[in-house]
DNA sequence: TCTTCGGCTGCAAACCTTTGCAGGACTGCA
DNA sequence: TGCAGTCCTGCAAAGGTTTGCAGCCGAAGA
């Protein structure tokens, strides 16, 4: 049922190839021909057929999009944004889910590598080897890692943090918890990292507890440990964290902000919406799903275009942009002033 | 670089035409063969090329997945549970956000169709007519939202309406509103048709405020004209809009549940985060999406598979199933009794 | 010993495009 | 009139795979 080409040039009354000009090189077929042959595609609803253009152009205007969790909030807007610029530009974007797993993501760049032009890693868990190694069988843009050489878009959590703990130092706190992030997680790192060295630097004590599920529930089971240790602020590695901490800590009767002041990391939609509204890092996450798209269609239109097959598949011009966004701390209602000493459990 | 079968071939030293029974009717090979070219085809990390395949056998296993807005955190859910049950059967699934625009939908799975093997439409904003005239260029699944004989899965967003409604009466409320969704949506004529009938059969009065936008910002919006019409009791489009209400009415001094109770749909995550805790109906999302997929798989096997080209396309044995998933009430806190008469803007 | 049959494998066409090459029709210039 | 050059078009190979058909080999039955 569908047309193809030949019918298109049966209609027409010309060859197969100056359909396929008209529509790849229009500058190379006569202009009578060529609004003869377009009429004739139209009429019978003629599209090329991607997959046979991919076969011998090898390029086949799809790229991946592999995330660890579609349904964690951080990642929808990322998606949307990747989906946005990559159809602009006329490419489709394949999505998948890992369940934060390691296999799956290698089986998942694996099985879609034959398919796309390329493939956006968010957040991946795989080791820095293993993602190296599959960036050799597929050009590979990371979001939200550095790994190696490898062209990367990242958010800057380090800077985030420190605005944070700085912020919570200006409030008067000085017992300050972190609640890390998932195993393997590079943001998670980076975190520990800048906010261990902010809290030194303004001479407060940094608890780190973790590492803990990305999650509401991970976050809400931390908030008994959070009051054992006595401490009067909580940086989360993300919103959903901390929106569960505040929970879990409701539950033992302790108020936010008035008892614990609590900042989350991501500024997730959800965060506005709260009681109370959260303070929070707001990472670019649109930005980063554009950049990375255009990162990737870049890296592909640099690459030898013509030499399919054995030619040079990378190596040659590795294009290596690693770019930092900015992220920036929104404050709202879930940090306050350090309580009063002579609370229950607060005092040294 | 990437192995095709040819090298396969050469290495273990059989045809092509083996290798390729290896792989897709492997009970055609002699075992012995079989470990070799297994064997070969590991070493040189050969993986077939599914275009290629597609444009043989005409399935390229790959499905369209077309929301209206990724970011709405009603869909995230949806395309986890879509993508997942997909990838189970070995399918891969291109994502597609059409910004809630009906020339950006219609565009999308004409240029989805030939590199799908079916498409799931959810919440579609097209015309009737339009979709039924896709469905004869690709395989359709609509979901929440019945058009035609074409296969569906829809959520009873009717009974859902209902059980709120009749959960509001029993707590004594008597001048209800319903805030409507947007215009052409499915499941907002079903709601309103069901609220009215149950409202009218409890003897309350039941205003509509809308079209609006499904979004809290539109949810937002009404607070002023739910406070001037007096109701006691609101049931919002989705649970988006029941959270702008709430916010809206906390800006005009009402309370929720005390001066007015409210209840959403969907029941996202979020709605369990809020304060007050959202009273929803729960609509089966995940449930939804694997189930549509599975319809679609099913569709494609059913199919004429041989018959490629010219063949009977559609039509022979079209599938009416038009499944109906239930909706279930959750009752939560932000509806409670009817407040006492004699208030301000409550009274007669 | 001859036939028959089953199990396995090779051959080649087909799927739909793109693209380098060559050829045809024309134009303009000498 | 002849020639070079331009524009356009057709030819055919190529890309990686599947699949109907035919052929081979060996075993079983007669």
């Amino acid at each position: 049922m569908p047309a193809t080409i030949r019918d298109v040039a049966r209609a027409s009354g010309v060859h197969i190839s100056t359909v396929s000009r008209t529509f790849s090189a229009p500058h190379l077929v006569n202009p009578e021909t060529r609004v003869r042959v377009l009429a004739c595609a139209e009429d019978l609803g003629y599209r090329p057929n991607r997959a046979a253009r991919a076969l011998i152009t090898g390029r086949t205007h799809n790229i991946g999009l592999i995330v660890a969790d579609i349904a964690n909030p951080f990642f929808p807007p990322l998606i949307k944004a990747a989906e946005g610029q990559a159809r602009q530009r006329d490419y489709h974007v394949f999505v998948a889910d890992t369940n934060e797993d390691v296999a799956a993501e290698e089986d998942l760049v694996h099985a879609l590598a034959k398919q796309v032009d390329g493939v956006l890693l968010c957040s991946p868990r795989m080791s820095n080897s293993l993602i190296e190694q599959v960036s050799r069988e597929v050009p590979v843009v990371v979001i939200n890692r550095q790994v190696g050489g490898l062209p990367c878009v990242m958010m800057d959590v380090g800077q985030g943090a420190r605005a944070a703990i700085e912020h919570l130092l200006g409030l008067g706190h000085r017992r300050i918890a972190l609640l890390g992030g998932p195993r393997g997680s590079w943001t998670a790192r980076e975190m520990r990292r800048a906010a261990t060295a902010a809290a030194r630097g303004g001479g407060a004590e940094l608890t780190v507890l973790g590492p803990n599920q990305p999650t509401e529930t991970g976050g809400g089971a931390l908030a008994e440990q959070v009051r054992r240790g006595g401490v009067t602020a909580v940086l989360a590695y993300n919103d959903l964290m901390a929106i569960g901490l505040i929970e879990g800590l409701d539950a033992l009767g302790l108020r936010v902000p008035q008892d614990v002041s609590v900042v989350g990391v991501d500024d997730i939609a959800l965060s506005r919406l709260t009681r109370p509204k959260l303070t929070t890092v707001a990472t670019p996450t649109a930005a980063a799903g554009r950049t990375a798209v255009d990162m990737l269609l870049q890296l592909d239109s640099d690459a030898p275009r013509g030499a399919r097959g054995r030619g040079a598949a990378a190596g040659d011009r590795r294009t290596t942009a690693q770019v930092m966004l900015q992220t920036v701390l929104v404050v709202r209602d879930s940090t306050g002033p350090v309580p009063e000493p002579g609370r229950d459990d607060t005092g040294a």
